[in-house]
DNA sequence: GCTTTTGGTCGTCACTTGACGACAAAATAT
DNA sequence: ATATTTTGTCGTCAAGTGACGACCAAAAGC
């Protein structure tokens, strides 16, 4: 357990590291590195082994002693916070916000490229595991924020596909939610198989994107038809 | 810790239990009834909190001393296992693969009454939160037998939509299936973030199945031909 | 009745696991 | 060089934590 580190830490200075740190960079960082390399270790680490992994294992991980990640942050509880509010609220950028709403390009256009970003810097395997352990583990973790931004997203989605198409929508905003969420649950869940179920898609990132943004484009009109005439 | 299961013991007899059982039914079942009634309370329990929860308090849940549980299952991982195959394995039902190509109905029809079943029986709180728990902790344990039942699934699915719609599909199975998923994914997604986000859709069930059902059907053609013509 | 079987508990062992006090050593200042 | 601050480790405590041997008592067989 402890072998590792020591072995890297008590090689004499005339050696300049022929393996790469990011864990175990023999030693003495200054507190903003040591407490960001902590953190990036942190991510990757429960991502792979779920929030109930234990502080040891992760120090060794990082190259340190056990004792150090609490010089850093006071309980686990609040390394783990860190991590969340780091990588996972972190994630969303505004610029995707900005672009969806540039009318200047075809909606089809706007949503293929937001939704490759998207699968690259939010959906990925990292991000997905902690967003999912996270939300089982702790039912206020994951859903507040988050679920605020998206329910913006998904307004920003339908409105702009509607203008652009020309259809009136109704008023009730969970409509619109939920009409948003047949296209972006389409792509998370593609993303949730992938990362998680490792179900081999045979197809590549960018055709299920451009499928799916079809199929969305494609079934709009009568699935707000639909929505207005089933209303109650 | 032991006081509830020991308040609820030490009755006497004259009280035939007001607060009824399912967790300590006082003493002394028969062997297949104790190991349903713990299996049945360890679902519900590991679906709480997570497959790393501790025996001690399954026990105390099951109202039942923790050494007992060893004499059913030899290990934690045995107990897991057990409850794997029985909620998350046993929940898929033949029937449904039969009713999917009773070609009498239209293929709305069908599609809308299976997912409304589907999102009952397996698409549930305590299935979902088991399937994550087991997909993100143990690799192997999710995919394999679930894949090859919900490929079957998509094919299906496709395949009589196709069949209704006199579309002509392309040889590669695995473009069926990510077909297939453009509607299990939304519906599937739709169910873990009711279930697991407590994202609360103001839309019924039904509603939402229909949406979706209908999304699919509208954009199937495009999508079959798009995917022809974008295939290399 | 008495014995045997079987469903159930108590107490405990060995190993984890979060947390932290005490101390060492590298940088930095003086 | 010497003192001080900063970065890091060792060792340990207390509370879990899976597993199990030894034992007890309710049914069931005879």
């Amino acid at each position: 357990m402890q072998a590792r580190s020591e072995a890297l830490r008590d090689q004499p200075s005339d050696d300049r590291r022929t393996s790469e740190p990011d864990v175990a960079p023999t030693k003495r960082l200054p507190q903003a590195e040591r407490r960001a390399q902590i953190l990036r270790t942190a991510t990757d680490f429960f991502a792979d082994y779920g929030l109930t992994a234990q502080t040891r294992r992760l120090a060794e991980a990082c190259g340190v002693s056990q004792r150090l990640l609490y010089r850093y942050f006071p309980t686990k509880k609040d390394l783990l916070a860190a991590v969340y509010r780091q990588e996972i609220l972190g994630a969303f950028k505004m610029v995707w916000f900005l672009e969806l709403q540039d009318r200047s390009k075809p909606v089809e256009e706007r949503l293929t490229l937001f939704y490759k970003d998207y699968l690259n810097d939010v959906l990925n395997r990292k991000w997905l595991r902690l967003f999912l352990y996270a939300s089982l583990a702790d039912a206020e973790m994951a859903p507040d924020y988050i679920s605020s931004v998206i329910k913006k997203l998904l307004v920003v989605i339908v409105e702009e596909t509607a203008a652009e198409k020309g259809v009136t929508l109704p008023n009730d905003v969970s409509a619109l939610h939920e009409m948003g969420w047949t296209l972006h649950g389409s792509i998370s869940h593609y993303a949730i198989r992938r990362h998680l179920y490792r179900s081999s898609s045979v197809l590549p990132e960018d055709k299920v994107v451009a499928m799916s943004v079809r199929t969305f484009l494609a079934g709009f009109q009568p699935m707000v038809q639909d929505y207005i005439d089933h209303l109650d």
